[in-house]
DNA sequence: AATATATTTCACTAAGTTTTGAAACTTCAG
DNA sequence: CTGAAGTTTCAAAACTTAGTGAAATATATT
């Protein structure tokens, strides 16, 4: 396959794969974009690279330097800024792992922690399927919180080492 | 908080949560309120209580049912079907890591597969750059893949006792 | 300070997704 | 076989989210 096609469909196919993540598919695209060049792009290389608008690129890198997938990188001479990814694919996991629990899971477990006591008579069969099910969802969330945390905190190697162990 | 209070909030954001994860809206508050209701409920019992069309109910069970998250039940002597939701959270989570991992990791692999060897000069630090990628970001899901297959086959205690192993 | 270059913002538009509701279809009882 | 009850389909409408491009702002150069 030759490289320039290899590329199109990398960069197509992260987009696609990212929208299921909770990143945008242009904002992936961008990243993988930077993740298979050599050297740091400018805003317009990518807007030519891509076919999106100014705006556009500006809006998703800023996010994308948010999520920490992405750095700016100041070229000495140069008055544009330059953008590169983040490279290791462990560390993007790690970070996007963090980010999401961030959004998502801190916050609906705060909620759980509210409605798990709800007023009334314990033996009634719909408070009672309501107690078990919210309890049981933050344990399962409370767990899956600690459990995400020591990843974050990990290294690649050992994790992947003491994962391997359990799974044979 | 008041039980009715509770359960609207749940379903809300129960709603907003699977959102992120792949999940519609609305099939998430379907799965939220069946989740917290004792007994199994008909297209019409939902239809009321969520104030959706009776298509839109429809279709989205059809997928709840699809993703395994919901059960079709038949209550001799009813005419009517009624629908019952998974309530055990782990097999939630794991269904939905299975389905998952069946849509979105495994065709991404394959593709990875195919664009690891482009053609031309392996000095060259597009191609470098590109295959690098490629091939890290393969091994990583490799890695993740098995890591799937393992989670969805455990059982609860067993994952959680060893996990807890690791992440102390 | 004036000019050129680069970046950010944001109202508008385009694209994509979800929801509705009525019609078509299916099933079952009499 | 007929009609009532239940389920499914699908085109159109409503809604949601992403992208554009021109104007505003910021930064650097002479």
């Amino acid at each position: 396959m030759k490289l320039e096609e290899a590329q199109q469909q990398f960069i197509a196919s992260w987009g696609a794969f990212g929208s299921h993540w909770g990143i945008n598919r242009t904002m992936a695209q961008i990243h993988a974009l930077l993740m298979i060049s050599p050297d740091p792009l400018s805003q317009d290389d990518i807007m030519e690279k891509l076919n999106i608008s100014r705006g556009n690129v500006n809006m998703n890198i800023r996010d994308l330097v948010d999520w920490g997938l992405v750095f700016r990188i100041l070229i000495p001479g140069e008055r544009k800024e330059f953008f590169s990814a983040e490279k290791d694919i462990w560390k993007v996991a790690t970070q996007i792992v963090k980010e999401r629990k961030k959004r998502e899971l801190d916050p609906m477990l705060r909620l759980l922690d509210q409605l798990e006591d709800v007023e009334g008579d314990k033996k009634d069969k719909h408070i009672k399927q309501f107690t078990e099910t919210i309890s049981s969802i933050r344990r399962f969330g409370l767990q899956a919180d600690k459990m995400l945390d020591g990843l974050v905190r990990a290294d690649e190697n050992w994790f992947l080492g003491n994962l391997m162990k359990i799974f044979r």
